[in-house]
DNA sequence: AATGAAATGGTTGCGGT
DNA sequence: ACCGCAACCATTTCATT
């Protein structure tokens, strides 16, 4: 990945529907050879996807929270992924190490919500005996993509 | 927002680039109507925008941990939030209730990248006088979007 | 709020460097 | 790996319902 690519990436980042012949002719260079490079970047993996961001507060979901489970035997975990895979309201299910097995963020529409999530859909699982909740009071920030140099 | 809408967003969010035409075939209208559809979406402010995804492992970025920091005086947050802006590892951060102040997203090269940040950059803020790091073995879900439904 | 049709503008395949 | 050109396809505008 060159310095081009880089450019390339960032502005896609930015604006994932701008055209090749805008950033064509922001970077100078022709169409075509946009196109080129946008694919080999598709097909190295680099680019997994394209994809709109969506508001969540504006569609209700204005409640965030972190959700640390401990699991206590090794079989009850396939049905624990089976579940937090089912649940739309996780976004994250993170494996952890140290004190707590998993890390879940979970974003959903109040205090009931989450309640419901917790306590009827988690800790009735087989295996989940410890849960740890908290709740985000504002988000400072949050974007999806990393930190991109030059020298990748 | 009508079952439509609902059907547009989804589609988008599985593929941010597909062409207004393509989405008009799908579901039998017109592609005016779809651009028509999509420019009040985003008017409304439910589509913020369209982003490229990465793969941060491929781009070498395979550490991901949650930092949780503890800030003691209220003077010391300006600079703490300006730190966090600033560092491009920091994917989120988040204003919690509870024992904790802050939590943090980070996202780095691996044990080294991770140190340093802990280290020198946080660690060094005046008023940090705790922090609590959660490395992540394996990210089981990740997904950006919010549990859309129908009747939104 | 949706449509068809026409004009505009972007993408893509290809030959050449 | 890139460019220019041309053919093709998507978007946008507008008159109409």
């Amino acid at each position: 990945m060159d310095s081009l690519d880089y450019k390339i990436i960032s502005s896609l980042v930015d604006n994932g529907r701008s055209t090749w012949s805008e950033l064509a002719s922001n970077l100078q260079m022709s169409a075509p050879a946009i196109a080129d490079r946008v694919r080999r970047l598709e097909e190295q993996g680099i680019i997994k996807g394209y994809s709109a961001l969506l508001d969540s507060e504006t569609l209700g979901y204005g409640m965030t929270a972190f959700i640390s489970i401990s699991i206590d035997r090794m079989e009850h975990r396939a049905l624990f992924l089976a579940k937090v895979a089912e649940l739309a309201e996780v976004q994250e299910c993170h494996h952890a190490a140290g004190e707590d097995d998993y890390l879940l963020k979970v974003r959903c529409r109040g205090t009931k919500d989450l309640d419901r999530i917790i306590s009827e859909e988690l800790r009735q699982l087989p295996g989940v005996f410890k849960t740890r909740t908290t709740i985000i009071l504002s988000t400072v920030k949050e974007t999806h993509n990393i930190p991109l140099t030059e020298s990748d």
